[in-house]
RNA sequence: GCUGUUGUAGCUCAGGGGUAGAGCACGUCAUUGGUAAUGACGAGGUCGGUGGUUCAAUUCCACUCAACAGCACCA
């Protein structure tokens, strides 16, 4: 150990020499004494460190105080270390796991014979209050990896021994103190249990696998959110509360776009509003295939099971596959995926290199028996439509191919409004096939694309690896893009294949007459039209912009006396392109405003007899209180270049 | 699939061993009313499904299906 002195450098750029010895909270008290009573934790060369800890080297030093938006990190551990001494506290004989912090909150799993109720969160909130009024300093003691191995399983905790089992013999381990009660943990945590404060709240109990893997034991895991304040607490819940009015489920049934039912489970009824959404979509997807060069094809929904095994699928991805016997004992399977599909229109005549690449699309309605705990709204479903499309292309063509299919995409986001884009390369997992030197050579040219993505986008995207996550044929790269409120989807994707055109013995000439095998590439944008509208509906929470929306304008009479002129407005629009229905029944207009505001009309146009007289409209918008009157002929010209969907915009623009 | 919860009218929900109730929505009539609910009357379910216990079950029990939350899986 250095018995030399310390030399930590403050954030302002000061550096001042300190004993070795010298703690966090040794070096807050040095600047001030209220500094020394405020602060929670230090920071050395960006790294969190317990307040009690010698500082073992120079560097870098913070103070993090409860402000920082640093400190809330150990307000969650604080609390999850004192969620799981409240429930030992109540339970002695639950067993204790493990606690981490998560966004938003942390969680703590135990093991225990009786499941926790919602009213037992209760109980244990009120024991944590106690615990946290009780204000024990957090202390940590080092102990050798034998002793606490033995300690541990001397109380019982097996959970905790296993976890000392898998750390390093060599190790040795932390051990922190709150009171009588202790924890083998990692750290760091706040100076005492009263660092938690009262910002906190016990959400949900779940089931939960020990270490995540469905083949173990299933514990009981408390869910639980902590801030620094109320406020950001109170903020917190307004938030969840938010999310779940635009639950696209709810709204779904509110605006009579879709249901669900017992007899299809993961399966849509789409009702027509929906399925005006679904087609707007659609035909949005189609011009720009069209502009990019695709073309539109449509392969069979049931195969036979051959043609599964030579791809690779009865193999691979049998379980989530629906299948049928025929009378005269053929077994097929409907199509969890295209790709077989397109292998055969290409593997259809003798291609040449000079087609090449042949950009192939289709809106494939494919099945897949996704397990009935996955199932979730149009997020999860078990039949849904791919924007799917397989470039089969030379190598040499691969990585402007790809390029050019990441500026599809992110023009596609970006006409939906979403900006906040990830970017993550899935590199080879377990359950694969094709050779090893096929992934070193897939991998390595998509891992120059990623860069090159990177680094064209001005720093707007952010690139990821995900080891391991890879389809079974190739490494992908998976477009992650996130909402009004702040939630990750992941939706478009590029797979790169070198297995598929082997397998089916797919091949062009080349211009020395040699056969080759195409690489191809898979890819999609929405990922399935029915999530990205799930996503597009929560996104907008329900406020389709006017191209989308499946009834664009209501016309509603005031007096029936309207009724011949609000026709007249009606066909108009109609006429004018827009998707307009009228409204004269014999109610109150307040009583149609607030109809089709509750259904998200965008556009409410009342009509009484001063518009029938003087040849206007009023205007109301979704969202608006104000009404704004003009002629029907500024109207239809302002509502129709409204209705325009962006990629059309866009093109008339550059002409 | 796993753990837990739920399943009563189109929707939101109350009730409870002796064959069900509210509000909204729906229908009829009256009302012609300027931007988020006009009034009156009426119709509507057999309590997710199957089996069991019981003189009797929608209510208790078992199984099953579906939904919800989380986990695992994933577009």
């Amino acid at each position: 150990m250095a018995q030399s002195a310390l030399s930590l450098e403050f954030p302002d750029g000061t550096i001042r020499e300190f004993d070795a010895g010298t703690t966090g909270k040794d070096v807050a008290g040095s600047i001030s004494k209220s500094l020394a009573k405020k602060s929670v934790a230090i920071a050395l060369n960006g790294e969190l460190m317990d307040l009690a800890e010698p500082i073992a080297s120079s560097g870098k030093i913070e103070i993090i105080t409860r402000t920082d938006d640093r400190a809330v990190e150990l307000i969650r551990h604080d609390c999850a270390h004192v969620l799981a001494e409240a429930v030992q506290a109540i339970w002695p004989d639950t067993k204790v796991t493990i606690g981490p912090v998560i966004e938003n909150g942390f969680y703590y799993d135990f093991d225990r014979a009786e499941p926790f109720t919602p009213e037992d969160l209760e109980t244990i909130e009120k024991k944590m209050r106690q615990i946290i009024a009780r204000n024990d300093p957090f202390t940590k003691q080092v102990w050798s990896r034998d002793d606490a191995k033995a300690h541990f399983e001397k109380m019982g905790e097996s959970y905790k021994v296993e976890l000392i089992d898998a750390i390093d013999a060599d190790q040795n381990l932390n051990i922190y103190h709150q009171g009588e009660w202790h924890d083998l943990c990692l750290g760091p945590h706040g100076p005492s249990t009263g660092n938690v404060g009262s910002a906190f709240k016990l959400m949900s109990v779940a089931g939960a696998y020990w270490r995540g893997d469905s083949d173990n034991q299933m514990l009981s895991r408390i869910y639980g959110t902590a801030w620094a304040d109320e406020k950001q607490l109170k903020n917190y819940l307004f938030m969840l509360e938010e999310a779940q009015k635009r639950d696209h489920r709810k709204l779904g049934r509110e605006m009579d776009l879709f249901h669900f039912q017992e007899e299809g489970p993961g399966v849509v009824f789409w009702h027509a509003k929906g399925w005006k959404v679904f087609q707007g979509l659609t035909n949005y997807m189609r011009r720009r295939l069209d502009e990019h060069g695709y073309d539109e094809v449509n392969a069979p929904q049931i195969l036979d099971k051959a043609l599964w095994q030579t791809s690779g699928h009865w193999d691979w991805y049998r379980e989530n596959m629906f299948t049928t016997v025929t009378e005269d004992d053929r077994q097929f399977a409907i199509k969890p995926m295209n790709c077989p599909g397109h292998v055969q229109i290409f593997k259809n005549g003798l291609r040449s290199y000079r087609e090449l690449p042949i950009k192939m699309a289709e809106f494939g309605n494919v099945h897949r028996y996704e397990p009935s705990g996955a199932l979730h709204g149009l997020m999860r479903v078990r039949g849904f439509t791919q924007d799917d499309a397989h470039v089969f292309c030379t190598s040499e063509q691969l990585e402007a191919e790809c390029l050019r299919i990441n500026d599809l995409i992110l023009t596609t986001y970006s006409d939906f409004g979403f900006g906040d884009i990830v970017v993550k390369l899935s590199t080879r997992p377990e359950k694969r096939v094709g050779s090893e030197e096929g992934w070193d050579r897939a991998e390595s040219i998509m891992q120059k694309v990623l860069d090159k993505i990177e680094a064209d986008s001005d720093g707007r995207i952010r690139t990821e690896m995900n080891p391991g996550e890879g389809a079974f044929y190739g490494p992908k790269f998976e477009y992650v893009l996130r909402d009004a409120i702040g939630r990750d989807w992941q939706c478009g994707t590029t797979q790169v294949d070198f297995a598929l055109p082997e397998r089916f013995g797919a091949f062009y000439i080349d211009e020395n007459s040699n056969k080759v095998e195409p690489v191809m590439v898979h890819r999609a944008i929405c990922g399935s039209m029915e999530r990205f509208i799930g996503i597009l509906i929560e996104h907008f929470a329900g406020h389709f912009p006017l191209w989308l929306a499946p009834v664009q304008a209501v016309v509603a009479t005031i007096t029936t006396e309207a009724e011949e002129y609000g026709q007249k407005v009606v066909d108009t629009l109609k006429a004018a392109g827009m998707r307009v229905e009228s409204d004269f029944r014999n109610e109150k207009i307040n009583y149609k405003v607030r109809e089709h505001s509750l259904a998200k009309v965008p556009v409410i146009i009342a009509i009484g007899a001063r518009e029938a007289e003087e040849g206007t409209v009023s205007i109301r918008r979704l969202g608006s209180k104000h009404q704004t009157n003009m002629t029907l002929e500024e109207a239809v010209a302002s509502l129709t270049e409204e209705a325009i969907a962006p990629d059309l915009k866009r093109k008339r623009d550059a002409s």
